[in-house]
RNA sequence: GCGGGUGUAGCUCAGCUGGUUAGAGCGUCGGGUUGUGGUUCCGAAGGCCGUGGGUUCAAGUCCCAUCACUCGCCCCA
């Protein structure tokens, strides 16, 4: 029985030319988010079980984490996430730090569960949050770089759009205004969730069924769609209006499209599965209609670093995920032509490998990146390889070219040759 | 966990209503004379047709099971 080939299931291999996307995109996230002042960090992969519990039921981490027990009889999860992470970190060094802190990492995380269209078992995710700011300012300036990200992999503002929402907001409408107790809220915020996925009729059939047939007397289904039909902050109910929540969302907008980024808009219907989301939550969907799903998503969080037992902390950040952006990438054709890493192939000649180790140690010290080909096989061969490499550049050194001190380099794109000493060439390779 | 789809060469696939030694393109390897690639020409290797069972004179083709992959659902970090 031989052996699979196959990466596990749900996981990818990285052959260079995906590494070579890979490190494209990563490249991108680490400039915008270090020019705005962002700092890297870094976690183990493996983190106690119970920081997750902490903050989500119990059936999602044993049901979708890969988690196991280790010798010493701890109980450990491979991260899914690296919110809890990063708000551990925080909470451990709370006074020492300064803020507003602003952090990014691009962990890989792991979720069992079973792998569809952009989604994996495996996938690497930016993670970019700023803590210590309670106002909008700390919004805006989330959304901000996250719309200077996509300007840098060569977006339009077309192609993607930014919803805004409240959790506050939900919340106190879903209990305060229509009067649902926590059950009912509860369920009919997942509907809200999924509206868009689903059909009209069976959304309407879901929310009679989550709500009591007392509230569906008191007209309460009616005065829930009126609402989910806003499209304006300003369109607001008048006992809605006044709410904390929706000046900090106004002046979010404002701030945004005082900075010239329209394509965010006010979205009564964004959710966010997640609980642990305290205000302002917010997505980023692809506007191509054979990809209209979320890429991008976050909010604000206060609560999460007090459970560490230190003071809160306020905290806005979000997740991008490497899937979704390379397949963004990809439908709007703004991937570059990725080269190898290699800027000249040697070809050898003869037995000059020896002969040949100085003029090459001088092109390295010039700061090329230089690959030699060890085969021994034909000149007319050893072409072949650097073009099926995709190396544009090579250089040839035989017995003739080391008496003379002059070596002939070819551009195989040109065709074109070019003789003269390392010095020369190493310019002319750099070029 | 629940549904749908698909498994034929390294890759993408063709194989009509079951009928002899299973095909193509791309890729790989070799060659077109000894120091010049990509284009072109010639040639070669490579498949228990996912696996197991069944129907039949005969199965890549039909039936059942199983596994794998894939697309949805559930869930979404």
């Amino acid at each position: 029985m031989a052996l699979s080939t196959k990466p596990y299931k749900g996981a990818r291999d990285f052959y260079p030319e995906d590494k070579r996307l890979q490190k494209y995109m990563f490249a991108k996230w680490r400039t915008v988010a270090e020019r705005f002042g962002y700092e890297e960090y870094d976690a183990p992969i493996l983190e106690p079980l119970d920081i997750y519990l902490a903050k989500t039921g119990e059936e999602i981490v044993n049901e979708q984490t890969y988690s196991f027990e280790d010798r010493g009889g701890r109980k450990v999860v491979i991260r899914p996430e690296m919110t809890p992470t990063v708000s551990r970190m925080v909470a451990a060094k709370r006074q020492e730090l300064a803020y507003p802190l602003r952090w990014y990492s691009i962990p890989n995380l792991w979720r069992y569960e079973r792998p569809q269209r952009g989604r994996l078992r495996e996938h690497w995710q930016l993670n970019v949050d700023i803590f210590g700011v309670a106002g909008a300012s700390a919004e805006y300036e989330i959304i901000n770089l996250v719309d200077s990200m996509f300007k840098e992999f060569g977006a339009k503002s077309s192609m993607y759009e930014v919803k805004l929402n409240s959790r506050k907001l939900m919340d106190y409408a879903l209990s305060e205004y229509l009067g649902l107790n926590k059950t009912q809220s509860h369920d009919v915020a997942k509907l809200i969730d999924r509206m868009a996925k689903m059909e009209r009729s069976i959304f309407l059939k879901r929310v009679d069924a989550a709500i009591s047939a007392k509230a569906r007397e008191a007209g309460v289904v009616e005065k829930l769609l009126a609402l989910l039909e806003t499209k304006q902050l300003s369109k607001l109910p008048e006992e809605l209006a006044g709410l904390e929540s929706v000046k900090e969302l106004q002046s979010t907008l404002d701030l945004l499209s005082k900075n010239d980024i329209t394509n965010t808009t006010f979205d009564i219907t964004i959710m966010r599965g997640f609980d642990y989301y305290t205000d302002i939550v917010f997505e980023v969907f692809d506007t191509h209609p054979e990809n209209n799903r979320s890429m991008v998503a976050g909010g604000r969080y206060d609560g999460l670093v007090g459970l560490f037992g230190v003071a809160p902390v306020p905290t806005v950040g979000f997740g991008w995920g490497d899937v979704t952006l390379a397949n963004f990438l990809e439908l709007h054709h703004l991937l570059p032509d990725f080269e190898s890493e290699t800027d000249v192939y040697i070809a050898l000649v003869g037995d000059v490998i020896a002969d040949a180790q100085k003029p090459i140690a001088q092109l390295r010290e010039a700061g090329i990146n230089v690959a030699v080909e060890l085969s021994g096989k034909k000149l007319g061969d050893q072409f072949k390889a650097a073009d099926k490499k995709g190396l544009k550049q090579v250089l040839i050194i035989g017995q003739d070219e080391i008496k003379a001190g002059a070596f002939t380099l070819k551009n195989l794109e040109t065709s074109k040759e070019t003789k003269g000493d390392i010095k020369t060439l190493s310019k002319l390779i750099k070029a």
